[in-house]
DNA sequence: CCATGATCGACAACCTGGTTTACTATATGG
DNA sequence: CCATATAGTAAACCAGGTTGTCGATCATGG
C-alpha cells in the first residue's frame, strides 16, 4: 500500500474538517442567542477585535477591498453587532467597534471553538491533535487569514 | 502549557492548508494549458466524472440547485470543457460529458494533487501525513463533498 | 502658509454565482 | 387516457466582491 489515497482527497478532507468546525460553532452560536450570524461574520469579528478598527484596516486584514469591507460593516451595523464613531484625532476616519452584542458573539464563539478543539483532542488524543496542528503550520505557514472566499473560489482573474 | 493555541486557530489552519493545496494545483493547471479554470471547476469536473451526468444529478452531488448546476454547465460548455447531448432513452434528459479538454484538465489536476501530496509527505514525513489524513477522516467522517461554498459561507442559517 | 499629494470613507456600475418561482416538455403509472 | 412526477430552462432577485470615481481631510515640502 504505497498510495492509499488519491491526492485529490487531501484538500477535500481539509475542507470537510474546516466546515465541520464552522458548522458546529454556528450551531452553538444559534443556540446561544446569535442565530443570524453567518460563518463569514465570525472571521470579521475576529479581525475587528475588541479594540476596534477602520474600514481600510479591516479590508487589509481580510484581504478584500476597502469597499467590500465597508459594505460588510454596514450590514453588521444594521444587525447591531458593530457601531461606527468618528475618530476624534482624524476626521476622515471612522472607528468601527463591536457592540456589547458583538462582544458577546465573539465570546460565545471563542468558547465554542475551544470546546470543539477539546472534543477533537479527546477523540484522537491530545498529542495527535498537537501533531496535526504542528504539521499544518509547517505545510501552510501562517499567512494572514483572507476572507475573499467567494471571489477566490469562483472567480479567477 | 496546557492550551498552546486558542481554538479559533484550528479552523484557520485547516482552511489555509486547503487553500494552499488548491492554489498550488491551479498554478500547475495554468502552467499546463488551463489558465482559466477556477478552483470551483475542479470540483465540478470531479462531480461530473468521466462517465457523465445530468444537471439534476450534478446539482444533487454538489449540494446546489439544478438551476445553479445548469448555469455552471452552460459556462463550462462555452469554455469547451463539457458538452451536452440528448439522452436517447429519455428526451427530457441531457447528458453532460467532459470533452477531451475537460478530461485533460482532470488528468492534469489529478497529477498535480498527487504531486502536492507527495511533496507534503516529503516535508513532514509519510507517516505523519498518513496520521493527519487518518485523523481528519475520524474527525470529519466522509460526507458528500458539497460545493455551495459561496452560499454556505455567506448565507444565514 | 499654502499647494500638492496621499488617505479615508462612500457611491455607482458591474460581475459571478446562488436562490426561488414559474413554465414547458416528456415519462410513467393508476 | 389522464394525473402526477421529473428534466431542463428562464426570469427576477440577492449577496458579496471588484474597479473607478469623488469629496473631505490629513500631511508634507517648497
Amino acid at each position: 500500500m504505497v498510495e492509499p489515497t488519491p491526492g485529490y482527497e487531501l484538500p477535500l478532507q481539509l475542507f470537510a474538517a474546516f466546515r465541520a468546525i464552522i458548522d458546529a460553532a454556528h450551531a452553538d452560536l444559534a443556540r446561544h442567542g446569535h442565530p443570524d450570524v453567518k460563518p463569514m461574520h465570525g472571521f470579521v469579528f475576529q479581525a475587528i477585535g475588541t479594540s476596534g478598527t477602520t474600514a481600510v484596516e479591516l479590508g487589509k486584514r481580510l484581504g478584500i477591498s476597502k469597499q467590500a469591507a465597508g459594505k460588510t460593516i454596514a450590514g453588521l451595523e444594521q444587525q447591531g453587532y458593530v457601531e461606527r464613531a468618528a475618530d476624534p484625532g482624524d476626521a476622515r476616519r471612522k472607528l468601527v467597534r463591536l457592540t456589547a452584542k458583538g462582544v458577546d458573539m465573539l465570546a460565545v464563539s471563542a468558547r465554542s471553538f475551544d470546546a470543539i478543539q477539546a472534543r477533537w483532542a479527546q477523540t484522537i488524543g491530545p498529542e495527535r491533535l498537537a501533531a496535526l496542528q504542528a504539521d499544518l503550520r509547517t505545510l501552510a505557514p501562517g499567512e494572514v487569514f483572507r476572507l475573499d472566499i467567494p471571489g477566490w473560489f469562483g472567480a479567477d482573474r
